[in-house]
DNA sequence: TTATTAAAGGATAAAGATTATTAATAAATA
DNA sequence: TATTTATTAATAATCTTTATCCTTTAATAA
């Protein structure tokens, strides 16, 4: 993940300064929350308003760029839409990081007894990570 | 699950008419998100006013009584604590089931792998129900 | 390179969601 | 039944997110 003009091109998104900005932010931070990144971007781009951040969050999100993942009792990050994964977050500080889960059997098994096309399987461990314990 | 007043008070939680509505609504219903819930217990309660649903809402979270469930796209969901369940979402009519998921190696393997503590595992499925396909 | 066109940005207003305030009311308790 | 304290309703205040409108700019082709 080098050329963020390539990229956002590819999603049909015009690459603005801006929108490099953005997507940048997201990442080198991996995982970030609609405040961090207004705060962000706005260190290298000092006009920046906050509608424009959500308007591209929001231009990204439905051209599968990025992907926004709900967290409990926390404010939503946003990632670059990567293969599927789940996530492990440290309720102390924060961090979220990405895990490989392997969740076929349980999709499977679960798809098979209710009858439902499962599409999505979103899984969040929350608890206190190695350095905050 | 039937006295409520009784559950509220279990729950340091004083069992006013309000209460007693709201607590109703969601066990009537098992998942119900905020918008929905003030228009069920507007119904029986006309004069209810939308803060105090909030405020309610919050209280019996605090007090361990309520769970909030996030959903991908969705509105959140309230319900009623009960043993630790996954839940499976129908992304065409709404519909919110509870299931049941062990979970337990995963949360071990990613446990030790991490050097994590987790104390919380949130796994939302979603997808198309039986009725919607 | 330049001109054209459609989209994007910035500022700010508007809308939506949640929380705080305050005076009146009602639940718990003794 | 009286007292105390928390809760309610109404509404204001505070976020949070989206819409509007005018200016600017990226993409494209001449």
């Amino acid at each position: 993940m080098e050329d963020y003009t390539t990229i956002l091109r590819q999603y049909n998104l015009k690459a603005t300064p801006q929108r490099l900005a953005i997507i940048q932010s997201i990442d080198t931070y991996g995982h970030i929350n609609i405040d961090n990144l207004y705060e962000e971007v706005k260190n290298k781009f000092n006009s920046i308003s906050l509608a424009t951040i959500y308007k591209n969050i929001n231009a990204m999100i439905e051209n599968m760029l990025l992907l926004e993942v709900k967290i409990p009792h926390k404010k939503s990050v946003y990632e670059i839409v990567k293969e599927e994964h789940s996530h492990l977050i440290c309720d102390k500080c924060g961090d979220v990081l990405d895990i490989d889960v392997d969740t076929n059997s349980i999709v499977d098994n679960i798809s098979n007894k209710y009858d439902f096309t499962i599409n999505q399987s979103d899984l969040v461990l929350s608890g206190i990570c190695k350095n905050c314990k």
